[in-house]
Order: structure tokens, then sequence, then C-alpha cells
DNA sequence: GCTATGTATGTTATAAGATAACATGTCAAG
DNA sequence: CTTGACATGTTATCTTATAACATACATAGC
């Protein structure tokens, strides 16, 4: 199987989150791009920045802010909500990482750079969060709302279910 | 025009929130139906869950826990969190109302009974929000997810945009 | 090298949203 | 009329998020 098949952080490979994969790899790719992206923009991925994208690329779950200033606090940075959100905001604005709202938490964008509307699938039994190539859900919800005259800006798609490894164990 | 075209609450007209419209009619056509539904489910439409569905029916916005509890506790009803949450919560579980995460807020169901799969368009000028018919949305989400071996159970789609009033004015 | 300027971080305080736990009240079946 | 299930009320607390201000740091212009 070629590389791009089975890491998530690859160009175009098909978002694998649920599968085996050389995560190491998967989140240094996507911390390379994001500081490449940051250079392009001239913005500053600083330590706590930096700190923070590498604390949600951990793993394919996502964090609420106090679990991320909880890590940073111990780490030595400041230990005051406002810190952990700043770094956060920063990240979702460069498109770094997205919020997701049913969690009330924060998860890593493992397509940084590339347009894409984001869907997520969240696990309700281990958790995990991927992010699903939308651009067709995005395209229909479009027409859904043009039918309405209604624009669409920006839109949150949040799935909640069983991943492929959860499905066997629970109903 | 027919009745069934520009009433909201009527059974399989299309989402009109955006549009002119009988509201006075529109509220109570949902609130009779909410009345028959729980009726057919013998669950209770107490005195201040049908008084919070009244509230959230008196037009097409959402409304956070702490404005219907504002209301709640005008009007004698107990002046606690819980008392506006669980009446929300029992209204979101029967299906006549909807939550809505982006805004931490609560809309009434527009199609109560009818099976549908929600996807709500929040416009960011009059914060008016409306069901769009979601069923190819979500077919279209079934279908990416499933090709990642995910089993949506529910979902989340809200879109943030303007609606057809409010584009005349705004960019 | 110095200094002005914008940007980033740190801290204090508080706002806003949500729930746990328990006491009291109500209603309808037995 | 009593018992059990469900609903409401209340206290307390927890979680999530932001406003406002003080301090530090990097860079561009002198």
């Amino acid at each position: 199987m070629a590389h791009s098949q089975h890491c998530p952080g690859c160009a175009t490979a098909p978002e694998v989150a649920f599968a085996r994969h050389d995560h190491a790899h998967c989140a240094s790719d996507v911390l390379a791009r994001a500081e490449a992206l940051a250079r392009a923009q001239s913005v500053r991925l600083t330590p706590v920045r930096r700190r923070v994208l590498e604390i949600l690329l951990e793993d394919h779950r996502a964090l609420g802010a106090y679990d991320v200033l909880q890590r940073l606090a111990a780490e030595g940075f400041g230990n005051q909500p406002p810190v952990a959100y700043r770094a956060l905001e920063f990240l979702v604005d460069q498109g770094l990482a997205h919020r997701i709202r049913r969690l009330n938490a924060f998860a890593a964008c493992m397509h940084p750079g590339e347009a894409h509307a984001p869907a997520f699938l969240i696990c309700r039994a281990c958790h995990s969060v991927a992010e699903a190539p939308a651009a067709p859900v995005r395209a229909a919800l479009d027409a859904a709302a043009a039918d309405l005259g209604f624009a669409v800006e920006r839109c949150n798609i949040e799935a909640l279910g069983l991943c492929p490894r959860c499905q066997g164990g629970q109903a």
C-alpha cells in the first residue's frame, strides 16, 4: 500500500484517522505543513501556538480548551484560560485547527492549506474524530439553502456515530 | 397561493421561515401538532413545557436557555436554570425543538412528527433560523462516512450566512 | 545599537452555559 | 387513600468562554 493511502496527513489522501497508521509521521507531516503555511502567510507560529498544535496532533481526538490549558500550564506556559483560547483561536483562524461545537472542543486540521469544507465524524465510543471529504455534502447543503434564497457562508457538519473499529464491540 | 405553500408549519410545505407568512397561524399550528404528538406518545406536555415551546415559537429565532428561563421566571415559573434546561431537554427529546450548537441555543421544530434530518440556516444579520430540507445533505454525509466505514447515527448541520431579506442590505 | 510600533503573552476578574443532587409536589393506578 | 412514577423547585457547583488591562517581545526605521 502506498504511503499516501494510509497517511491522513499526506496531501491528497482520503481521511483515514480511523485506520491504523504511522501516527508519528502523520503528526509531524501536518506540523511541517503548518509551519510552511504560517511562513507563507507571514503569521507567527510561536511556541505556545506550535505547542498547542502539537498537543492537538497527539491523536485523532478533540480536546477542550481547559484540557489544552492544563497541558500548557504543566509545561510552564501561562495557566489562565485566555492563553489556551487565544492559541486555539489563532489555529482555527489560520485553518490549522477546527472547532467541534458538539464537543465544545478543538481538533487539529489534518489538511492544512487545502481548501476543504470540513465534515467531522465523531465516534461516540472511542471519541476519535475524523475529517471526511465533504465537498458533496456542502454542495447538497448549498443547493438546499439556495432553494430558500439563503446564501451559506460557513457551516458546521458534525456527525456522531460509530467508527469502524468500534462497530464490532458495540451494537 | 395555497396555504400549504406559505405556512412553514404545514405538513409538507417547504421551509419558508424567511418569507413573510401568517406567523400566528404558523405557530399555533405547530403547537397543535405538538400537543397531538405528545398525546400519541403519552408523554405530558405540561404547562412549563408547553410554555417553553410557545416562547420558542414566538418567532423563527433560537433562544438561549437563560433567555427562556428569564421569560419563565417573569411568568411565575421557577427561576433556576434546571427549570429551563429540563423543559428544553424534554422538547428536544420529543423532537419538538432542536438544539443549535453554534448558538448555544434552542429553536422550535417546525416539522414535529415528520422524520427529518434537520439542517439549520442561521442568518448572521437578523439571527433568524430556518430548517432546510436536508435529506440529500444527509445522504451525501452518509455516503462520505460510509467510505470511511463510519456509521452515522445523529448529526448536526448548521450553516451561517445571509437570509434572502438580509442579502440586500449587507454585502 | 536604540527606539517606536505592533503583536503576543500573562493575569485578574467575571460572564455565560450547563448539570448534579436533593427536596417537594402532583397525578393517576391500584 | 396510598403508593409509585414523574415533574418541578431549589441549592450548589461545574464547565466553558471572554473582557480588560499589564507586561514582554520582535522587527523595521532611524
